[in-house]
DNA sequence: GTTCTAGAAC
DNA sequence: GTTCTAGAAC
């Protein structure tokens, strides 16, 4: 989280805690409790709906129990985990197009979520250059590589803030082919021509 | 995370 | 002149 954002989140606390508002990064535990977007629930996770999804299906799976980041996973967790990528199992068993699950590298909102989103990719809420980067190159660890590192190494270990401007800034590039559109409605046009 | 919009890019 | 991106948001 940026410096500017720290102060944000320290501003709740005191101004904006007072008119009763909540910080927007507490979006993903506020969506948790409303049936509204629950797709699935378990004792120990929740599958919803992502409010902006990037792509035709977009679920989120978070724990109930607080854990703010990738970046509070140890060894322990492991077992949690295992349920994430049996309820992604159960996720794509009951759909037909091709899904992925991952986390972002620098995660915006608060409460560990794993991304299950559909390679389409093709979202009105898909707008920005940094969307796409997000979820198309190194920035998204997939469900096996956290796995894999966690097992390896005990945690995550995050990237810096150089290498996370490195990866936003990369040209845009197809999921799909090789096609490097110029901008991000040539590439929303593009993706079009993917779809069956 | 999104919204809004100034000004860069075309 | 219009399209598109990128940074502030108290």
């Amino acid at each position: 989280m940026s410096k500017r954002a720290v102060e944000n989140v320290e501003d709740c606390s005191t101004k904006q805690a007072a008119k009763r508002n909540k910080h927007w990064s507490l979006g993903l535990v506020e969506s948790m409790k409303d049936p509204e977007v629950i797709y699935k629930e378990t004792k120990s996770i929740v599958v919803i709906k992502d409010k902006y999804p990037k792509a035709m299906i977009h679920y989120l799976i978070l724990p109930h129990e607080e854990i703010s980041s990738i970046y509070k996973l140890n060894k322990t967790h492991l077992n949690l985990l295992n349920e994430f990528g049996s309820m992604f199992n159960l996720i794509k068993e009951e759909h037909d197009s091709e899904l992925r699950a991952g986390f972002h590298a620098v995660p915006s909102m608060q409460r560990l979520h794993m991304h299950v989103i559909s390679t389409d990719m093709n979202s009105p809420s898909l707008k920005t250059k940094v969307h796409w980067n997000s979820f198309t190159t190194s920035f998204f660890i997939s469900y096996e590589e956290l796995i894999k590192k966690l097992t390896e190494d005990g945690y995550i270990q995050k990237i810096s803030n150089d290498t996370h401007k490195i990866l936003m800034s990369l040209p845009l590039k197809c999921n799909q082919c090789s096609f490097e559109p110029k901008n991000m409605p040539q590439l929303k046009q593009h993706l079009l021509s993917h779809i069956k």
